[in-house]
DNA sequence: ATCCGCATGTAAGTGGTTACATGATTCG
DNA sequence: CGAATCATGTAACCACTTACATGCGGAT
């Protein structure tokens, strides 16, 4: 259900193929949503069965076609009801940290190299998300509403990653410091 | 796999039935891992029958037969194993976020109603955790590493609580700001 | 020639959610 | 006496992941 308004969101900015969706989400969306290539196609099927979406085909010149999809207005009304509902509470789901509760019985090297690849990872992520940023114009609330409440979720998310780095820091000089003692 | 690890990890730190599980994950785990009741049952059920768990029926005496899951031998190596494996790195899924990357076209009074709304349910999360950590004593990683590391989990839970409030209040001043100007 | 990126999808398996079901005890 | 909490589970459905599968064009 999120996935297919997540998708209508997509194509509300432009008709998009699922290629497309698959980078979207691989980059724009990191920070809030992940989706798997062939959950994408088969949303996208569900959305053009439902009247949501309708196909354009572009016949490839250099390349292989691509399947375009455009928002149709009945998609653009669900679009709109999607984004005005109430949140239900979202489910967070962290496998890093559920490790690092129940991690007591592992020894401080095995802690320790957890937490290096972790910050390898979260830095890695910190860095996309930049680039993103370094590659979209400032936005301004009052003039392009849309544009800065992307830049906004974009903010966070480096903040958020910045802040994950800060603990896994944490996390380090404790273990470090407990060694030594 | 990785609920049933999690499961592991709470029954490492003591025998539960299904229903403490469910405590459990709705409080402490509540950070870092959601997960519904009917997918305790399951996997408690498969622990048992791959050998990973054994039951003890504890008959009630003024309530209902408990069913105690207690770690067997192979269950503790297999969480060993799981804990020193490097993470895949994980998938992101907040609705919430989402929403407001596409929320421009919605009206300033229904984004902040949706903000309310996020900052009450935030609220409460944070709340929650911070009612946990109180009941919580002080721990130390040179003496038990253990309470130290789910300390640790349970404050940066906290603090990210913290960091999201900010930043919704962050969006709210935009929107009011772009409202007025 | 070979690899990488573009572009599309399908099939099978696993994980997660919702709805259905039951019954005792405790508190107001 | 009614509602909430304790305690257990099942069935059906839906969402997500992994592996399989194909083929073109451009670069090295």
């Amino acid at each position: 259900m999120t996935l297919s308004r997540i998708i209508l969101g997509f194509l509300s900015i432009q008709p998009m193929s699922g290629y497309d969706l698959m980078r979207a989400f691989a980059t724009s969306a990191a920070y809030f949503w992940h989706a798997d290539k062939a959950q994408i196609y088969r949303t996208l099927a569900r959305l053009v069965d439902d009247g949501l979406a309708r196909t354009e085909v572009i016949a490839g010149t250099h390349a292989p076609d691509r399947v375009l999809h455009h928002l149709t207005d009945e998609g653009r009304l669900r679009l709109r009801d999607w984004l005005a509902q109430p949140g239900t509470p979202q489910s967070t789901r962290d496998a890093f940290v559920a490790r690092i509760f129940f991690a007591g019985e592992l020894g401080d090297a095995e802690l320790q190299s957890l937490i290096a690849a972790r910050v390898a990872e979260t830095t890695a992520a910190r860095d996309a998300l930049e680039r993103i940023r370094a590659q979209t114009p400032a936005a301004d609330p009052a003039t392009d509403r849309a544009a800065w409440l992307r830049a906004m979720t974009l903010d966070q998310g480096i903040r958020e990653h910045q802040e994950h780095l800060a603990w896994l820091e944490r996390l380090r000089n404790g273990i470090e410091g407990a060694e030594s003692a």
